[in-house]
DNA sequence: AAAACCTTCAACCGCTTCATA
DNA sequence: CTATGAAGCGGTTGAAGGTTT
């Protein structure tokens, strides 16, 4: 015998609810409350279970929720929550007035979660990404820029004379951009976040076909890193998830974004990255956690060992999707 | 024009937490 | 302290609408 059905009831009604569900539900709920929701279909006249009622009035028919599509502000803040809160979504809620769970939950699911991998974010531990996925595409979109010559890649893009804002790059370069942030997050890592191997790979950010005309050959420095012959010991490319991190950073995460001089439109993601991500002490307190506790500790160094088991086969980082 | 594919989001499922007897 | 049921929560699904081929 599996679990028994969540309502008592057999046959109830499920799916969307028409217009006349609702109008029944919430004249019900505008006179009596809600009380006790099992309780609350039989009355309001209902063939559904009490918890479809319950969803449907907290996710659609209370009075306070909020319509229409969420502000750069909201989208902000709820990063800045997750990157302390983790999949709390109705913790999340709470900070956004009129914004349910459900609707903050699919916004991270569709929207948000796709922009930061794209940006070469983690989503989960909204630490760079290190995957080798990412990695292979980006080693692709380097060799393919370095066998293009140079003058071709200038005369293809206005982008490269004016930097970036001041005209709308194309499709490609944008990708380039993204890579190149990928690179800069990966080199941090390995260095430990200095940028002693690359100076001025800030630049190569900033304006990438100007620092490949300039010169900057970042295969040279990357491509022993893909075939694994560069050691690493660092553990921050297997970051924990920071979904435990002391609740007082809440305060924090709602703290306002400054805004950035040359950040416009969309560029809201470009210094999404909680300050606190980036803030030693804070990025190293869950490793600082994992190692007092042994189960995690444990499993964390297995994971280690396998990673550096087969010196043979290609580096295996964590792969997802 | 139509089929295939993609995205969004409301709603469901089942597990966990909480309150109460 | 334990058992039970309700409420809360997060992951997942699938229908509907939009976009691309």
């Amino acid at each position: 015998m599996g679990r028994p059905p969540c309502c008592d009831e057999i046959g109830v009604k499920k799916g969307p609810w028409s217009p006349e569900e609702d109008e029944k539900l919430l004249d019900y709920i505008t006179k009596h409350g809600s009380g006790n929701w099992k309780t609350v279909p039989k009355h309001a006249g209902l063939n559904r279970c009490g918890k479809s009622c319950r969803l449907r009035w907290t996710n659609y028919l209370r009075s306070d929720i909020k319509r229409g599509s969420f502000t750069q502000e909201e989208e902000q803040l709820i990063i800045n929550l997750h990157s302390v809160l983790g999949n709390k979504w109705s913790k999340i809620a709470t900070h956004l007035p009129g914004r349910t769970d459900n609707e903050i939950k699919n916004l991270w699911n569709t929207q948000i979660r796709k922009k930061l991998l794209q940006m070469g974010i983690d989503p989960e531990t909204h630490s760079p990404r290190t995957d080798l996925k990412h990695l292979m595409n980006l080693s692709q979109l380097l060799a393919i820029s370095n066998n293009n010559n140079n003058n071709n890649l200038m005369h293809m893009s206005p982008w490269a004379h004016s930097g970036l804002g001041l005209q709308q790059p194309d499709v490609a370069h944008q990708l380039l951009a993204q890579q190149m942030q990928v690179l800069n997050n990966v080199l941090q890592l390995i260095n430990g976040n200095s940028l002693s191997l690359l100076p001025n790979i800030q630049s190569l950010i900033n304006n990438p076909l100007d620092a490949f005309v300039n010169g900057i050959n970042t295969n040279t420095s990357l491509e022993p890193f893909l075939r694994g012959e560069e050691t690493y010991g660092n553990p921050s490319l297997v970051l924990p998830a920071q979904s435990d991190v002391s609740k007082s950073l809440e305060t924090e995460a709602k703290a306002p974004i400054p805004s950035s001089s040359n950040s416009s439109g969309s560029d809201m993601f470009n210094n999404q990255i909680p300050s606190h991500s980036h803030n030693s002490s804070s990025t190293f307190d869950p490793w600082e956690k994992l190692l007092e506790d042994d189960d995690a500790s444990d499993s964390f160094w297995k994971e280690i060992l396998d990673l550096t088991s087969d010196s043979t086969s290609p580096r295996r980082f964590l792969v997802e999707d």
